[in-house]
DNA sequence: TGTTAACCGAGACGGTACGTCGTGTCTTACC
DNA sequence: GGTAAGACACGACGTACCGTCTCGGTTAACA
């Protein structure tokens, strides 16, 4: 009374078409768009079963995920040092701006920006995705800011009281809305001009 | 020298079909969400032909942003006068709260948040749609808030040289970040730290 | 309690969209073929409202069937003669080889043939069209046939117990079904070899 | 330099479905008309998707024919052997009557009458179709004719100067249009007649 | 000589079917 | 047993026409 749903064995799955299954799906994103992007499509660049897709993932957005999870760490194995680094001079708000201006290069990338406009939008619909999303990505680069707003109030730059967690929305969350919902355009002074008004707030002193 | 594309006649356009739509439209996102809502659907749940749909209409996500702001004119016709107020009791900051509060409400609402979560999604993948979504439905509620500051500015409880189109985003992004990608949950505790953290800043004074 | 269903006013209707329908539905077939022909392209190709043509024929093929009657009369009235003769030189076989020679030529003619071929498959799988077209177009035909073999049953070059409605079609029904058919091709020598046959028979005297 | 849209893969074609829709078709355009029916409601009778019936055929007049063939052959193999024989008795006018008479027989069993009615008017707009139908049903019968009234050249019974391929025509064509054209009634005594006056002509000796 | 009822053009409407695309499942043959 | 290939049932797409229906605007017979 055996489950028949073979679960499939790992130990005999295919590195390379795992990887082409990759390249494909962070490729067709980048150049048709995410809803244009299928399952068959995918499969076909990729030089791949349909099957072989659906053995091991659960779904377009699923592929797209692991993909860019994967792209993530190429990267850094490529560049060769840790993943998720955040400068510490013992300026906060100098190093704050570095940090953005970097993230906001970032979103101008067009190989980032495509699969991440991607993931973002169906995890908007999509919670589970949405939060995987947030657990593997978002939150652990976030977990830097707070690493950093920490050491900031161990220096007494950033007062006892405040939660980092929230802190560090002030800056990363305008950020973040400007460039997902086009609500406006982003810059390098515009991410300065949020850390000037994040650390000091807006009401006169 | 006219383009043939035979543009519809709007003055024949049906009122009854286009209530029916709009309605059939929002019951679907909120039944089944939006991915599984269909322009056939659509059609049949209004009992309307699908070219009615297509002759007015470019996209479902078309429909549904129009749809979603019909609803919005109904509901302030509804209830008062004015669609868009914003309080001016004088303390900038129990009055940002009490927005906020209410904003956190709408989030919570089933009815307010299925099709506005799917057009949000929509428009972070489909750059045109998004920004009409901005333009339409965003933007001119965060113009609010900009004209509230402005007249805190006057009372001199906001530093004069504050752009109040960036110090809004201080308290709004952050609070539509957690909302749409499910960083974090949202309380009324969290949006009045949040207008703490703004209007004082988190250095040291 | 009298019928909702008006009636048409016949004397006041427009020649003018008659005749520009005619030639729309009669052109169209013609250039695109008969399945491809639609009520809709005949309306717009003669300027003429939708509503026209459903208020005074009931479908495609009726209308097809009227614009070819009526082609067959202007062309007589062109003519200036009678619509139907037949020759009566006393020479039986030469006069059905020069009727049919003629038909072969018509049927050769572009203008005749779509519309033609488009009436008899519609009235294959359409019986009351079908028998329509029969009676007011093939019927009359035929007859001339008839009263010609009558003639020649006067004359004694046609036993007295053949039955003329029959014998024209030892002739007729070939030809026709070649044609519409495509069973085999048609030439001069074909009809000739067919009257041959018909008036001696292929058995050895 | 080898054509890419896809030739299906004839060796892993479902026979149950081919099976399906053929039932499916001839059932349908026995019981609603050619006409009304509609390749979705093949698939649908036949619990088959509509792409499997794109894939395989090019248009409904297709599926008809090859479901009509088909039909023939499951017909002569259920019955004897030989799927079309003719009757050679040496009296070759008995053996002609023979054959028509069970001509008109089948003519008149709606089972077969519909879907053959059906082919004859797609074949005569569709000059492909129309030859098709011609090359796979109508010549391999009329070739049966031809071979007969060769066998009675060989006894004397025909003049060897007659082209059996036209001769045959005589009798079988007149009755064809008149089942076909719906010109004049069917029966016994009329396709006796036609035998007679074809092969004794209609002149006097 | 207005009034008015019908035809007329235009085209929106609720429908049905089209032929295509992609889904997720299944089967086949290979390795 | 994983794999490339792809047929399959299914469902939605966006388009084309169907036949019905309104909507002004002519137009001809009657008041």
């Amino acid at each position: 009374m055996s489950a028949n749903q073979s679960v499939p064995d790992v130990t005999r799955r295919s590195e390379r078409s795992r990887r082409a299954i990759y390249d494909a799906a962070l490729a067709l994103v980048a150049e048709i768009g995410y809803p244009k992007t299928t399952i068959e499509g995918i499969a076909s660049r990729a030089g791949v079963g349909k099957q072989t897709i659906y053995r091991w993932w659960s779904s377009k957005a699923d592929v797209l995920l692991e993909a860019f999870l994967d792209l993530g760490e190429q990267a850094a194995e490529a560049a060769g040092q840790a993943p998720y680094t955040f400068p510490d001079t013992g300026d906060l708000a100098a190093d704050l701006k570095q940090v953005l201006r970097a993230t906001v290069d970032e979103m101008r990338d067009p190989a980032f920006e495509a699969p991440s406009r991607a993931l973002a939008a169906e995890g908007v619909v999509n919670e589970e995705l949405g939060r995987e999303f947030v657990a593997k990505l978002l939150e652990p680069q976030l977990q830097l800011y707070v690493d950093r707003l920490r050491s900031a109030q161990d220096a007494g730059d950033v007062r006892p009281d405040v939660d980092p967690r929230i802190a560090l929305e002030l800056f990363v969350s305008p950020l973040a809305q400007r460039w997902l919902q086009y609500t406006a355009p982003i810059s390098y002074e515009y991410t300065d001009t949020l850390v000037d008004y994040a650390l000091n707030g807006i009401a006169p002193r």
